[in-house]
DNA sequence: ATCTGTGAAGCACTTCACAGCG
DNA sequence: CGCTGTGAAGTGCTTCACAGAT
C-alpha cells in the first residue's frame, strides 16, 4: 500500500508524544488525548495509525507500550542510524555539538571541510576530513544520512556527489533548493524560511503600530 | 482574499531564486525556468502568483526585479524585524552566532537565560538576561518574532509568556508540539523529526544490506 | 511563436459519522 | 457506554488546458 508522506512525517510526532506518555508511566491513551496533546484531530491519528494495522482497542484506547514499539518498528527507530556531515564551519559545528541526535540513534561518525585550516584537526571527538575525500573516506566507511552545512555555492555539488556515494536521505541546511533524483530523500532545515513565512501574517500588524 | 498557507510558504523560495538572478544579472524569468530551479511546476508559480496580482507579461516572462519588489512588499521582507531569543545554552548560542539572519532582515536583539551562571554575561555582543525578567525587558523593547531554544521542559511556558506579552510570531527550536491562541504562528525547527520521516524510507534498503 | 492568467478538472488529504467491539 | 477502525463525504491544493496578450 502507498501511504501518504505527510502521514509518514507524523508518526515521529506520536511517538515523541507516546514516549514521553510512558516516562510517566501512562500504560493507555486514546486518540483523543493524543490529538489534544499533538494539536491534532482523533479522527487523523485512527486514520494515519490504521495504514499500518489495527493497534487499539474498542472502548479503552491504545496501550502506550505497544503503540510506541510498533510506531518506532514503523519508521527504523530501534537502528542506529549512521551519518556523515559536510561542513565543518560555524554551522557545522553547532550541529556536531547538537546533544539530540544521539539519544535517537542518530550518530554522526564522519565530518568533512574544504577548509585546510581545519582539515585534520579534531572537533567533538572526530577528526576533520578533506571534502576532496569525500568519496573515498564513504568507501570505507558508508552512512545512512548525509547533513550538508555547507555554503549555498557549493551545496549542490556536495549533494550530488553524496548520492553518487549511494546516500539516500538528506538533511540539508544549505540554503538552496537541491536537484536529487526520485529515490533520494531531503528535507530542507531553513529557519530563515520558516521566519519569512511568518513575517507574511505580522505585516498588518506591524504597519498599524 | 484568503490565501493558501502552502502559497504563503512558498512564496519566499520564489523571493530566494529571484534574488539569485538578480545578482547574476538576469532581467526576465519564466514560470518554466523558475520552476525547474525550485523543483516546483510552472502552473503552481503561476497559480501562487495569480492570487496577489497580474505581475508578468505574456510572452515574455516575469521580470526579475519587479516581481522581487513585488514578494519582498508582500511578505514584509523589506522590513527589519525585531527578534528575542529565550534559552542562551548551547543551541541558543549557536543560533545567536548564525549569520544567516542578519542579512534577511532578521535581527536577534536580546536574549535570555535561566542558568544563574550566565545571567549578565555577554553573548554575541548581547547581555544576557534573566528569563524571570522576561516581561520587563519585552515591555521596554517590544518584539516581531520569539525564538524558543530551552529545554522541552520549560518551553511551553515560554511560549505562553512571550504570547503574554504580545508576540505574535514564534520560531520553535524545542522538541515540542506548543499550544498557541489561533492568532499566534508557529513554526517548529526539529532536524529530529525530519530525520525520522526519513528513516521510513531508508529502512527496507538498510534491512537488505 | 511564446508564455501568462485562470476557470475547471483532478487528486490528495482531512473530517465525518457510525457500525462494531470490549 | 466509550473508543476504535473505516467507508464515504468534504475540503483544499495541484494540475490541466486553453483563451488571450505580446
Amino acid at each position: 500500500m502507498e501511504i501518504p508522506p505527510v502521514v509518514i512525517d507524523r508518526l515521529p510526532l506520536y511517538a515523541r508524544a507516546l514516549a514521553s506518555l510512558e516516562a510517566q508511566g501512562r500504560e493507555v491513551v486514546s486518540s483523543q488525548e493524543l490529538g489534544q496533546q499533538l494539536n491534532v484531530t482523533p479522527a487523523q491519528i485512527r486514520k494515519d495509525l490504521s495504514y499500518f494495522g489495527r493497534f487499539g482497542k474498542q472502548g479503552r484506547g491504545y496501550n502506550v507500550r505497544k503503540l510506541l514499539d510498533e510506531l518506532r518498528s514503523i519508521l527504523g527507530l530501534n537502528r542506529q542510524w549512521r551519518m556523515t556531515l559536510v561542513g565543518t564551519g560555524r554551522l557545522g559545528r553547532a550541529i556536531l555539538g547538537y546533544e539530540g541526535f544521539a539519544p535517537q540513534g542518530f550518530r554522526i561518525i564522519q565530518t568533512f571541510d574544504s577548509d585546510a585550516e581545519w582539515v585534520g584537526k579534531q572537533v567533538n571527538g572526530l577528526t576533520v576530513h578533506s571534502t576532496d575525500d569525500l568519496e573515498k573516506v564513504l568507501a570505507d566507511s558508508p552512512v545512512d544520512v548525509g547533513i550538508v552545512a555547507v555554503p549555498a555555492e557549493t551545496a549542490q555539488n556536495v549533494i550530488d556527489r553524496l548520492v553518487a556515494c549511494g546516500v539516500t536521505a538528506i538533511l540539508n541546511y544549505a540554503p538552496i533548493a537541491a536537484h536529487v533524483p526520485p529515490h533520494v530523500h531531503i528535507k530542507r532545515i531553513d529557519p530563515v524560511l520558516a521566519l519569512q513565512g511568518m513575517t507574511y501574517y505580522l505585516k498588518a500588524n506591524a504597519a498599524s503600530k
